[in-house]
DNA sequence: TGCGGTGAATTTTTT
DNA sequence: ATTCACCGCA
């Protein structure tokens, strides 16, 4: 029948030996390894689990537990467990940690993997089902833009209005739910001019044309497949005995739904997450998918893992706190059988600038082991909410010299150079990859510019052919002159000489990436550029070609890439790590810091403002992960002031900070400043809320210029308001204070009347600069006796 | 084709 | 403040 059977023989007999193998070994010492919870959640093998795991409570190894002992016990031979996760480094790690509980390397389990690997796999066994060619390619992001950018050109869209990027993300949205063309609700396709779903289906046809896919393809066009063709559903559910899923409280739609049609044959799904770790609702994940578990998969076993194995109690209590404020959870309580440590530390300062000096002072003093036992640089971490403020940390990190990284951040494989290059490779491989000549014809330059581009185009057009056939027949045609056409000449000789190297088995190629590079001038380029950042890139091409090596062929290795963009070079040398918030996750380091707790940061006013109540809920939940990351010392602060945009802008502490429960919090006021001393600042101030004396810093902040400018230009926002009273100004319709008619004053536009509202953007009629369009945090209110005529 | 000026935006990120 | 895209000019 299908290449299924086939593949799936030599799959078994591949890991009927490990089954073997492992079926062998003693009687589960692993086990005894572990906690009743998680023995529980390991042992329950059949029907549905919800493990919920706490952070920090060992929910990796009884995920990988559960793996080794389904096979141990010999429930399902490993190439009938599917294991899906969001990231390639939590599926290498579950990977290595099976192995090392079987003591030995897992190479047959095929199905374990990210949900776009796996979806990957399936995709090229039924790619006809959809319309496509199983050699399809992978378009990322950059590519996705792209072509995005040629619809809008051909559909005449004013790109001001609807960027590529942003159409791009709406309909990468649409995917994620799961909505093909067709199944994008009305209310929601009356985006961009009521185009939506016409664009979207425009999109589709232009992906299939080229034989493409998206990321976000991956799963919709499986999700399409199972629901199309019950018989390829119905093997596949036969052959996934066991179904483990990882961070399932970041599953989308599409993944929820995809999950649910695969385990609807033997209900043995295993899933594991966090509610109160979700974090990525912005980019589709369904925190609902695992409140609703229960109702999902009737009888389902929950397991909740609390005891936590990472951080002090004081830790776990100040998080809890905040996390306590949250509704809708599914409830949890860490507990952890320490009893020492630190609190929680809060130190307040008089801007961002200061608070970098502060914690770059703290940091040496921890190394230097003044207080405690020194700590490694690597022990540390910084955490942030936006990216946009390691800035100040890196600044003052160079300055006094301490060694930093920052995790995250562009990608190795996302890089200009390596882009370039690997649209040489892909072309080498498929001289009709469209995108990939379009990138690379005029780079480095040829001569080749936007009209010789357009004749290719027009040539390749006109004749059905593809943008390098084209580029032959306008040399054919003469309809070319100069050195452009002397230079296209070289370049698609040159790739059609390479695609035959590429196809050549005998040909190493390494040396065919090295030879494309040269001859393609792509080398030469950077090396006559004299830009500061040129010799990098060089490096980093001479990098490139050294990744070759771990594969047989160009081919294997453009697909690796596709799917995983990793970049783990890491130098030697311990160093304080940087990194966002939603970088952390997952992670934990001794001694953590968490800057910039200031309301409109963090929790990010966006985030507010587009979402409401669920915005905050999420952005607490992000305050959580970041507490939760500490082991032994956690440090939180915030700054009166701070430089946003090129502007000095005070802000007030967070509201999280009121969340902190103050039993668990050692305040710290760094001495002498601004007339700062303890508990001072209750009298100043006078706050009815009494939680607020114990406030940190809180002199420091309350004398300060910034706060009481602050407290002149907004009566309406008193910094301790009750907490039912202040849940209700994050509501969006409360946020979003304009109406239609209001005057507005822009610090660059001067005044002006909305005239239109469109969720946080505003159509301004401005009185000097004409009609435009604003987020509303750009423009304050203008009462009328503002306005002074000139 | 390429550079410098102008205008406008600016959370979080994986695959 | 800074970055990035686009436009106009040489």
């Amino acid at each position: 029948m299908s290449s299924f059977d086939e593949d799936d023989a030599l799959e078994a007999a591949a890991s009927m030996g490990l089954a073997a193998r492992a079926m062998a070994a003693r009687p589960a010492p692993y086990l005894e390894d572990l906690n009743p919870a998680q023995r529980e959640a390991v042992e329950a093998l059949d029907g549905p689990v919800l493990m919920l795991a706490g952070a920090g409570t060992g929910k990796t190894k009884a995920l990988t537990t559960r793996i080794a002992h389904l096979l141990n016990t010999g429930n399902a031979r490993p190439n009938e467990i599917l294991a899906v996760t969001f990231t390639n480094k939590a599926a290498r790690e579950m990977r290595n940690r099976v192995g090392r509980l079987l003591g030995q390397t897992v190479e047959g389990m095929p199905w374990m993997g990210t949900f776009h690997a796996i979806c990957v796999k399936l995709l090229r066994r039924h790619a006809e089902l959809v319309g496509l060619k199983s050699n399809f390619t992978i378009l990322d992001t950059d590519d996705q833009v792209r072509l995005m950018k040629q619809l809008i050109v051909a559909e005449n869209i004013d790109e001001k209005r609807w960027p590529a990027r942003q159409l791009a993300g709406i309909i990468d949205g649409w995917k994620n739910r799961a909505w093909t063309p067709d199944k994008v609700p009305a209310a929601e396709a009356g985006a961009f001019n009521h185009r939506g779903t016409e664009i979207y289906d425009y999109y589709q046809q232009r992906l299939k044309a080229l034989n493409a896919v998206d990321f976000g393809d991956l799963l919709l066009h499986v999700l399409t497949i199972f629901q199309a063709h019950d018989d390829v559903l119905a093997q596949y559910q036969r052959w996934f005995r066991y179904i483990l899923v990882d961070e399932y409280q970041d599953t989308n739609v599409a993944q929820y739904l995809w999950l649910r049609l695969l385990a609807r044959t033997h209900r043995n799904i295993c899933c594991v997450g966090d509610d109160d770790q979700s974090i990525y609702g912005w980019r589709g994940a369904e925190v609902g998918n695992i409140l609703r578990f229960e109702k999902d998969f009737p009888g389902a076993k929950v397991v909740r893992l609390e005891q936590n194995y990472r951080s002090t109690p004081h830790i776990l209590a100040a998080a809890s706190g905040v996390i306590d404020a949250n509704k809708g959870r599914l409830g949890k309580t860490l507990w952890t059988a320490v009893d020492q440590g630190e609190k929680v530390r809060l130190i307040g300062h008089w801007d961002g600038e200061e608070e970098a000096r502060w914690i770059g002072e703290n940091v040496e003093d921890l190394a230097r082991g003044r207080a405690m036992a020194p700590f490694s640089h690597d022990d540390m971490a910084i955490l942030v909410r936006a990216s946009h403020q390691m800035r100040a940390f890196e600044d003052r990190f160079l300055t006094i010299g301490l060694p930093y990284r920052v995790i995250g951040g562009p990608r190795f494989y996302e890089r200009l150079e390596i882009r370039d290059a690997m649209a040489y490779f892909r072309l080498a491989v498929s001289p009709d990859d469209d995108l990939a000549f379009e990138r690379v014809v005029n780079t480095p330059r040829r001569g080749l510019g936007d009209k010789a581009q357009q004749k290719i185009q027009i040539a390749a057009r006109t004749n059905g052919a593809t943008l390098v056939d084209g580029a032959r027949i306008l040399l054919a045609a003469k309809d070319l002159g100069g050195r452009g056409a002397a230079e296209l000449r070289l370049l698609v000789d040159n790739i059609a000489r390479w695609h035959d190297s590429a196809r050549r088995d005998g040909h190493s190629h390494i040396e065919l990436a090295e030879q494309i590079l040269e001859e393609s001038g792509y080398t030469a380029f950077w090396q006559t550029e004299k830009t500061p950042e040129a010799p990098g890139r060089l490096e980093n091409l001479k990098e490139l070609v050294k990744a070759l090596e771990q594969f047989e062929n160009l081919q294997g290795f453009l697909e690796h890439v596709a799917l995983i963009m990793d970049n783990e070079s890491e130098e030697a040398g311990a160093k304080v790590s940087i990194m966002t918030l939603h970088a952390a996750k997952g992670l934990e380091f001794p001694v953590i810091f968490l800057p910039g707790w200031e309301d409109g940061l963090f929790p990010s006013q966006r985030a507010m403002d587009e979402q409401g109540l669920s915005g905050l809920e999420e952005e607490r939940r992000l305050a959580y992960v970041g507490i939760t990351r500490a082991e032994r010392l956690c440090t939180v602060s915030f700054a009166a002031n701070r430089r946003v945009y090129g502007q000095w802008q005070s802000a007030l502490p967070s509201r999280f900070i009121d969340e902190l429960p103050e039993t668990h919090v050692e305040v710290l006021t760094p001495p002498g400043l601004y007339g700062g001393g303890y508990g001072s600042a209750g009298a100043v101030r006078g706050a009815p809320d009494s939680n607020l004396n114990d406030r940190a810093a809180r002199a420091d902040v309350y004398n300060s210029p910034g706060w009481r400018r602050l407290q002149s230009r907004s009566q309406n926002r008193p910094m301790s308001q009750p907490k039912e009273s202040r849940n209700v100004v994050i509501d969006a319709e409360a946020v979003s204070s304009f109406a239609v008619g209001d005057r507005v004053f822009h610090s660059k536009f001067g005044y002006g009347a909305v005239t239109a509202i469109e969720g946080d953007k505003l159509d301004i009629a401005f009185d000097k600069a004409g009609a435009k369009k604003v987020v509303s945090r750009f423009v304050s209110e203008a009462s009328r006796a503002d306005e002074v005529p000139f």
